[in-house]
DNA sequence: CTGAAAGCGCTTACAG
DNA sequence: CTGAAAGCGCTTACAG
């Protein structure tokens, strides 16, 4: 049982006092003209008795906790996964550490979660809103915490974002299809009143539209928040259903229904691109080892994360100037495989 | 720009002292016979100021964090994700947060991880230790800070730590294979200084042992802890070049290995599991997906991620019993698919 | 060049 | 039934 060394502890043992053992040890000795001798001596005794600041002693005193909060809607899908580890990684390299929370899109988790770390355990915030969160990041936003908002925003308050194109994304990807000579073309979606998701149906219908081809509403399936396999095998059955030409496309906007919209199909017996190609959005390892590797939409989650943590880190250090909030909307990145026919 | 109300603002308001507000705040109004009357004031005050206690404070001063620190290898690798999420909501439920670190199996860097959360973050540790760790994790348990090891553990160290029965996995899984008419069974591993994995390889041998089957050195590949993609396509390369007899199966012991190894496979035009079979460890979504879904023996994440949690807080809420420590061995889940035929 | 003192926001003996 | 005071471990004006 290692008994922690203080401050004090070092002061004691010097005859010194701890203002001057804090002063060196914080680098500030030259500064503040100590003598050399003085500051070897106090550096020495304290590697020797092991001192390890209290960051928490440090952090009430000074109100800097060097703490991002991260809330995502789930570390355990892989998307929040990936892009959570370039946010930590990006933090770390600047001597940030980070609190991950998972809120399952749920706007009480959510709240709950920015309160908590409100009591004083970080320095700021990234958050990935769910639905339903409008009210609490405006709360957040009339606290001094600077945050940024990655994934998702909401159009009607003023705050930094990391986002994609996801309207350009989703007609991208429905071109592609179109241009593959598929006709009838799903869209199984989820969340849909994300502004994200919203987007990538915008994308989709315009994508329909400029080709000519008349939107179906039948064939555009929206999901619960809180979808689960069942879910989306029920959406594919349904679109399948009357005959196997009812559609020969479907386009997943995201790479979770999409995993399960794959197992559906092979339920089904549906075969990849043969009877019906697909196009998704993120990128798992799943999509590259499927049978037939899942063309899709990439974010690029080592942006996103390095920006947010940039953004949030800028306004951290510069409280007092009111810079214009940072609205940042990145390109994906197309990864052309195999499922929708070649 | 709210400004935190604090102990003294409410005290102030109503005219009454610290102690008081902080004894009602806390729950412990009736223990110390404060008038009801009063109770409801201060109670009635703290809502209408909003007041939200400072945690590094109300930390400080009791010594007590309410925070767990969790080191794992790659929180965007699926199986650490999954086991992550699990570690947070059982937290969760008994109102403690989790720090995540990712040491990237890098001994180093956990290191200074545990030494940054020691400093005040953490009340205790959930660590899957890196190689090399044994002598930090040595100084660890020379701390006050309780702590439980999880997926691997040092077996010269008593601790606590909560794992898998590998060698027995391992052991069905290559049984498994043999009882289907594989006879050359090749194993790919990592990280095979760690116990988890000497286990695994363990098992396998032995498997092929009371088969009958003489083991051949050539068919089992060590991948170095850093292993990419490459890599593990060098060593299927290897195992499969010479000509198409020469392995007909192949024992991931990992799902990171296995899906690189099936990314892998596909590159060199090999069927499974008609060119070769593969069993696997994990089961990640991309195992589900597969055009050969993959056999393999899953890990109870849910319960490794209570039992951690729950193990930690027992310890961590009696500091001072000296309670044996708790060597947890749980079971796998033989998840039978159809990458090794049917 | 160095130190005594105040204070960050809490909790908790102790006293009455 | 309630309050003054000490103290958790730091930093930082202020004074000399």
């Amino acid at each position: 049982m290692i008994k922690k060394t203080s401050l004090s502890d070092i002061a004691q043992k010097l005859g010194v006092s701890k203002t001057l053992v804090s002063l060196v040890l914080n680098g500030k000795g030259k500064e503040h003209r100590i003598s050399d001798v003085v500051c070897k001596k106090v550096m020495e005794v304290a590697r020797e008795m092991n001192y390890q600041p209290n960051q928490l002693a440090k952090s009430l005193r000074t109100g800097k906790t060097n703490t991002i909060g991260l809330i995502i809607a789930d570390i355990a899908n892989p998307f929040f996964g990936k892009l959570g580890r370039e946010i930590e990684k990006e933090a770390a390299r600047k001597g940030y550490r980070v609190m991950f929370c998972s809120s399952d899109e749920s706007a009480e988790k959510s709240k709950l979660q920015i309160e908590m770390m409100l009591q004083g355990h970080v320095d700021g915030f990234i958050i990935s809103p769910p639905m339903n969160s409008e009210e609490q990041i405006r709360d957040l936003s009339r606290s001094n915490k600077p945050f940024v908002l990655i994934d998702r925003f909401f159009p009607e308050i003023d705050s930094n974002y990391i986002i994609v194109d996801n309207q350009e994304a989703a007609y991208n990807a429905t071109t592609h299809l179109i241009a593959r000579g598929y006709k009838k073309i799903a869209c199984i979606t989820v969340n849909a009143d994300l502004v994200n998701m919203k987007d990538r149906l915008i994308g989709y219908k315009k994508a329909l539209l400029d080709s000519g081809i008349k939107l179906d509403k039948n064939l555009v399936k929206e999901l619960q928040f809180s979808h689960e396999s069942k879910d989306v095998f029920k959406a594919i059955k349904q679109l399948t259903g009357k005959n196997k030409d009812c559609i020969d496309a479907i386009l997943f906007t995201t790479s979770k229904v999409g995993i399960m919209g794959i197992e559906s199909l092979n339920v089904l017996g549906l075969n990849i691109p043969n009877d019906i190609a697909i196009v998704s959005f993120d990128d798992p390892d799943a999509y590259k080892i499927c049978y037939s590797p899942v063309t899709t939409m990439a974010q690029p989650l080592t942006e996103i994360g390095k920006m947010a943590v940039q953004v949030l880190l800028a306004e951290i250090k510069n409280p007092g100037s009111s810079i214009k909030t940072q609205k940042i909307t990145l390109k994906t990145n197309f990864v052309i495989r195999k499922s929708c026919g070649s």
